[in-house]
DNA sequence: CCGTTGGTGACAGTAGCTGTCAAAGTTGCT
DNA sequence: AGCAACTTTGACAGCTACTGTCACCAACGG
């Protein structure tokens, strides 16, 4: 199913094409301001090729982020049953935090982010697939074995440590100093847990 | 300001008539299948007017959420400044629970979010005016006087609360039992709580 | 009574996105 | 190599949300 090879290769080299061709128009012009269709001429394909490899504008963006989610949710499923939901989901996070690491993966972390924030309907998109991640996690830890609690606050625990790696996110991607994410999510999160677990 | 009095109440009421044949039409078909021209042939008049009265196609279902957001950072706004941010805002809350008591209202604000929930779109901007209130609150939060938390902090408190409101909102809004909004809202901002304060 | 002001409709245009169809290119099998 | 099956592509047309423009009409004010 992974395709015939060679097509998949195209396929991804087309892709890895359009999407740097659109976010060099992102940075230069910002993301509102930049048509597909200036997109789709910069690679010299129609719209309508441009559409069947892209599927939407704002996956251009967005695509990264859902790559973290299920790298997220993968990381999540094995963590040992037995852990504590909040402790599991710190390790989830550690694929946002792992990233901050190198920083040329983080410059480009920080530039996404911002061009995020700059578009109101790419902010709520983004809304909507953290929802969505939140989501699947809630049902990762709801089918772990010996788990007691129940939906509603298991929702509202995984939404609460999602507050907190937002608020540390926002808060690190303003200011130049150190990147000091790592430690501002364990304070933030100490701040939040010791009556959760 | 407020208008010539007379041209303000046909202004709002052209919006009233507008909001009630869109409310039928979403109900009757869903948010997405309806189009604006429809709503705008309904009430008889141009789609062009319909925009001017309007601005935007989501803005007929989450208006409503609007005016409560804007309700909730007032209320805040006038409670002790001394109060732990944790309590004030579960009495910020209660400008949603309090909505909760008229089953008619109620009703409605099922529907609505019944609605929010079956449009990608709809639920992408209703997330996107949830932060936006969350940031005026922890502004506000902020602002008084004897605070001592960082903004990071207080954005992950703000975050977190918003979790159990959700949480429990989205609970509710699923079984057709008692509304036990109230009961449960406090059940798990107190499973979150105690460390926060 | 007339000028200003505000609402309205008709028209046209933009941006994102989808369906369709025929042409061109690829792949696989013989 | 040669042919049939499958894919990809571009051109065209269409839909929906939304905006700019302009002329028209009605109410309000002096």
């Amino acid at each position: 199913m992974a395709g015939t090879g060679v097509r998949e290769v195209a396929r991804r080299a087309v892709h890895a094409e359009i999407t740097s061709a659109a976010e060099f128009l992102f940075r230069e012009q910002g993301y509102d301001a930049t048509t597909v269709d200036q997109i789709a001429e910069r690679v010299g394909m129609s719209q309508r090729t441009f559409f069947r490899h892209v599927g939407t504008k704002e996956d251009l963006v967005l695509a990264e982020f859902d790559r973290q989610s299920e790298r997220m949710v993968a990381d999540l499923q094995s963590r040992p049953a037995g852990e504590d939901p909040w402790t599991s989901l710190r390790h989830a996070f550690e694929v946002v935090v792992g990233q901050r690491e190198d920083p040329t993966v983080r410059e480009r972390a920080k530039l996404m982010m911002s061009i995020v924030e700059t578009s109101g309907t790419l902010r709520a998109a983004y809304f909507d697939r953290m929802d969505l991640v939140q989501r699947q996690l809630v049902d990762v830890l709801l089918g772990r074995a010996h788990n007691t609690e129940s939906r509603v606050i298991m929702r509202a625990l995984v939404g609460a440590a999602f507050a907190a790696l937002h608020a540390v996110s926002e808060n690190c991607d303003l200011d130049d100093g150190p990147d000091t994410f790592a430690a501002d999510l364990d304070q933030v999160l100490a701040r939040l847990a010791p009556a959760v677990v």
